[in-house]
DNA sequence: CAACTTTTTTTCGGACGTCAAAAAAATAAT
DNA sequence: ATTATTTTTTTGACGTCCGAAAAAAAGTTG
């Protein structure tokens, strides 16, 4: 049954929109602010006196009014206050640990690098190694580490929201690797796991809402091959947050032998292993760990495909195809109205659009094959940090709810306080 | 962005709310309203004598409480208004056009069933045909046209939401057939077209919502293969509505030809022609149509197998590892917590569950099968009028926002009108 | 330079929704 | 008849949004 509704209800979503009217929209005035929600000018000075009070925004004491010559009231900007919290977005990534931090605004202020050794990384000794090295970059960017509000992890493979633990994944040797619960018990904030591209299609939603919405699907060829769904305009995760594992359905039975185990997964056709094999002539059921890929394999492989060469060619030539078979099937049980491609591989796309249209038409009926489109986006690494910020923000907002901010520190030295 | 929040909703949701539970659990007192809806009896009477008052409720004035001991004031309890609205539900299946008639509180009280030439049936001819069809049963039931608010259309195959037709059908020999366009021109009534596993989809929800809730699938064996998905607790119907086209997503590449002109869809492994052309012996390139199936054929295949007949038995056997390998895309793409599996079919699962899980095991990595149940559900022709009843409820509610009730009528003689 | 115009922001009062508490209603128990 | 008990309704308070009016803060004009 659907939940009752009251009052709060209606403040905190309507506080929530204005929100992100404000850090989408950057230093805006009420009565824009009250155009864009569609809430009434005196509705945009109730609230925003109360986010005004509570510290979460500021007013701008701009000396120079943009618009020099026009007659009224000079419009008062209003702007996120970007010190009101902090959040840590991470990525787990082979042999890496990518940390950013942002500000209440959702700008990044810092990022970092910070190499760890995959393969020996379990769930006995990664939690710990995590947390320290999250210690000591927030202690190096002289953050008070109680203004940190959420932590967001991404991970590429197999997550499970509702333990948050990374069930398998290539940045680890071993299996069921705790995430949440250490997290959030070494540091007084909320923490959650999440798939990384599912994060690349959160990143999507926020960055291009008119284009990124309703029903779409996001698939990744890189180190790996993973997928996003945004299914009636929100981020889909499935019951126990694994959804989204296109890359361990299966294209044929008994075919190509995976990284998981299993033989004829779509990734045992995709990914930089299963390209490199092909290319190489390697028999099919090869061992994926025997093979030397990884995305530098891949980008060989693209300047020898780049250069002509046949192997190249004809591999690219076959993934294709089999991503077609993939997107039909796509499209035939979501029926999303746009799929994106990005990844490291989609360099090579072109020497795989072809065959993957094939494919499409030979794999699905043409009345399912109606009302999409495919877009190829350029790899930026730079969509995991973003979704993960995003979503940081939605949860942040969402929280702050009616309860008083906790106090506001002032990571850096910004003159603005008010 | 999310919509503003303003009090219309919440009131609006909350009739919804109570409406819902008047129609789920009959006659029920205020008090009792209050417990299962979480609000406070102040605003139980509020909503309710707002619904008297428009007549969608009505108390029950009944001589005999059924607690005879019990000290302080007697529960008066309330009911639906049967008489506030009606819906007509309508499946169009092969050769036949099945009506039902259902009063406001979701109960039918009329049914029937027209036979008509599926193989002549087209967009040119068929729309008419309906509309003669539906007014001659209405005239039967004695109801005023113009109580009908709903009218509710099943179809199966390829139905596309937005433009009201049916893509294409079984039932059809013709291609895109509109159904709402004329419809809602012919009554005045909001006219909805859907897919019938949907409809089967949102009558499990609405027959046992503790169990059948958040993600699940609903995979339908019968003339045909069909698919409903419930996702994050609301019917899933893709950007177009044609989402859940389980049966025509592809199996293997260039493998058994499908009625639809494509070779390798699910379809053609475990539809009831494709059962028979197997048991048979008839190469996989044999062309559907000239295969004489249907759900008779189906049930003698099923009669054989029942007999110990090897074809019948290898039959299943092999349709069943190809549903396992198809529940593992699903469970791959999804994460559903639950499988539902039904259709004429389901008799003969005993001859399909060994196959099906090791299809299972074989397509899937292990991480990625633990978490879900299946559930065969013994098929029950009623399901989709209930699921129609079920969603033209749900948006009867709805509408009824603050708008004053239309004129209500009494279609037949109750006594019960306050 | 004072009055007018224009535009933004705030204030005020009304309407409406929920809720807690009090009152009313209806019956059983004493 | 009176008291106790339970359900329902009423009342009053509070919170929210909105429209209208007022206030504020400029530029423009005579």
């Amino acid at each position: 049954m659907t939940r009752k509704a009251d009052r709060d209800q209606i403040r905190r979503q309507n506080r929530s929109i204005i929100l992100k009217a404000l850090r989408r929209q950057g230093p805006i005035a009420r009565i824009d602010l009250g155009q864009i929600t569609h809430l009434s000018p005196a509705t945009v000075t109730a609230i925003t006196s109360d986010l005004l009070a509570q510290g979460l925004i500021e007013g701008i004491e701009s000396e120079e009014p943009k618009a020099p010559q026009s007659r009224g009231r000079p419009r008062s900007l209003l702007r996120i206050n970007p010190d009101a919290a902090c959040v840590v977005a991470i990525r787990l990534s082979v042999n890496a640990i990518d940390m950013s931090l942002a500000n209440f605004a959702g700008e990044t202020f810092l990022n970092k690098r910070v190499p760890f050794d995959s393969a020996s990384a379990d769930a006995a000794s990664f939690p710990m190694l995590l947390i320290e090295t999250i210690e000591t970059f927030v202690g190096e960017a002289a953050v008070q580490p109680d203004s940190i509000r959420e932590i967001g992890v991404a991970a590429q493979g197999v997550v499970d929201k509702g333990s948050g633990m990374v069930v398998w994944s290539p940045a680890f040797a071993g299996r069921n690797i705790p995430i949440v619960a250490p997290l959030t018990k070494a540091f007084d904030a909320e923490c959650i796991l999440s798939n990384d591209t599912n994060m690349i299609t959160e990143a999507l939603h926020w960055i291009d809402p008119a284009r990124y919405s309703d029903t779409f699907a996001v698939v990744m060829l890189d180190y790996g091959v993973g997928m996003g769904l945004y299914l009636d305009n929100r981020l889909f995760e499935g019951a126990n947050g694994m959804a989204a594992e296109f890359g361990h359905s299966n294209h044929i039975p008994g075919g190509a032998l995976c990284r998981c185990g299993k033989r004829g997964c779509m990734e045992a056709y995709l990914s930089d292993y299963a390209l490199v094999r092909a290319a190489t002539h390697l028999p099919e059921t090869t061992d994926p760990k025997e093979i030397n890929a990884g995305v530098a394999g891949l980008a060989a492989l693209i300047a020898r495909a780049d250069q002509g060469d046949n192997d190249a060619l004809t591999a690219f030539a076959s993934a294709g195809r089999v991503l077609g078979y993939g997107l039909a099937r796509l499209l035939a049980i979501l029926d999303p109205k746009r799929i994106v491609l990005t990844g490291a591989a989609m360099r090579a796309f072109r020497f795989m659009e072809a065959s993957m249209y094939r494919g499409l038409e030979e794999a699905l009926v043409e009345d399912l094959r109606q009302n999409y489109e495919i877009d190829v986006m350029p790899w930026n690494e730079d969509f995991i940090r973003r979704g993960l910020v995003a979503q940081a923000m939605d949860r942040l907002d969402k929280d702050y709810l009616g309860t008083e901010t906790r106090k506001i520190a002032s990571p850096r030295n910004r003159g603005a306080a008010a």
